[in-house]
DNA sequence: TGACAATATGACCGGGTAGTCATATGATGT
DNA sequence: ACATCATATGACTACCCGGTCATATTGTCA
């Protein structure tokens, strides 16, 4: 977490870093982002950013931070009593929405699926165990073959929803399109039928 | 490709630069390789280099043609009569018997997955078309539905083939296990059922 | 006002990169 | 033996990076 330093600045420096950093961690993976881009963006001397965070993982994860109260006052939060493919369904409306208002959020996410980093594959997995639990929750109930293998398709879900948004060139159409037709392949892959 | 000066080179000069591009390609992507440590690797000078290849791009392609010519001794020719999915798990276990012998190579091929610069998303794009040809080869043969999105299937499979070979940590028995299960849950979703 | 602590600052360090180029070496033909 | 040409070489340029640290500035309290 950011210095106390950081903490006590003025609201509109915070912000400036902030934007900075966004900027930084669109445009780039967090392996490749630089701290010397954020800190020329940000307009702050090179040593004050090291007297705010202690290293690039610090700032990244303040960011994260930050985006997560902002992107709840857009987007709806998920219903928890949905089902794993509504909820996929909901967060790809939700990365368009917010890729709507704040384009790079979604680049930022989209970019994590290309970094293989220790830091950036333990975010993801902390992420991914929300939706094993989903899966898991609907066999249960019923509605997904019980000898699925969660953790397959949980890739399958997220390298695809990401990757696809990244390569689509953000064009929203397309890609919820194209996640629409992948969560429909795998549904009919690993829901029970009721025939 | 490379200049003359490269093609006259000794076998053993060859052998030895090729060896060394192998070694850091199949250790960091493309976009992140250095051309530093591919000489030091060879051991020869920098400027030499350079009197070989035009640059980066020029050696990686001249490795390819070479690994290239060097897997299709080690692995059967894929059978050009077969389905979608058995193409693709005939290209999952030629992964992992390449990888076996030539651990490299297997790995080279995955880190492509995690890059999205221009030059390698071009690569990517020829070796996907000759799939999508087969996907509608399939749908013609009444194999697979015909109103599948080939461009989504084959993102699907290639994705997560690769990057999967790259987070199971190159197990071949975990990865073989869960090619399988990818492909058998996009096989139920996109085959034709006769029911 | 003076003293002390907190914060700001950018030059600097050691490391990396791609690519160039003047010079050295070796081979070849006359 | 000499000239010519192909090739070999590594120092060098011009850039990037993360991180440090001595010094300057500012704020606070007595």
């Amino acid at each position: 977490m950011p210095k106390d330093t950081f903490i006590n600045l003025s609201e509109e420096k915070k912000k400036r870093i902030f934007d900075a950093a966004v900027k930084e961690f669109s445009t780039r993976r967090f392996s490749d982002a630089s701290i010397n881009q954020i800190v020329k963006n940000a307009g702050i001397p090179k040593g004050s950013f090291y007297q705010y965070f202690a290293d690039k993982e610090d700032i990244y994860l303040y960011m994260l931070e930050e985006i997560s109260k902002d992107i709840h006052e857009i987007i709806e939060p998920i219903n928890l009593n949905s089902g794993f493919f509504e909820t996929v369904m909901q967060r790809a409306k939700g990365t368009i929405k917010a890729g709507k208002t704040r384009p790079e959020y979604a680049k930022i996410g989209a970019l994590t699926v290309i970094d293989n980093s220790d830091f950036i594959l333990q975010l993801l997995r902390a992420s991914n165990e929300k939706y094993i639990e989903i899966i898991e929750r609907d066999k249960r109930r019923g509605l997904i073959k019980p000898e699925i293998d969660s953790a397959v398709v949980i890739k399958m879900i997220y390298i695809f929803v990401f990757n696809e948004y990244l390569y689509s060139g953000f064009d929203e159409t397309l890609y919820l399109k194209q996640v629409e037709n992948a969560v429909q392949i795998i549904k009919q892959g690993i829901a029970v039928h009721q025939d």
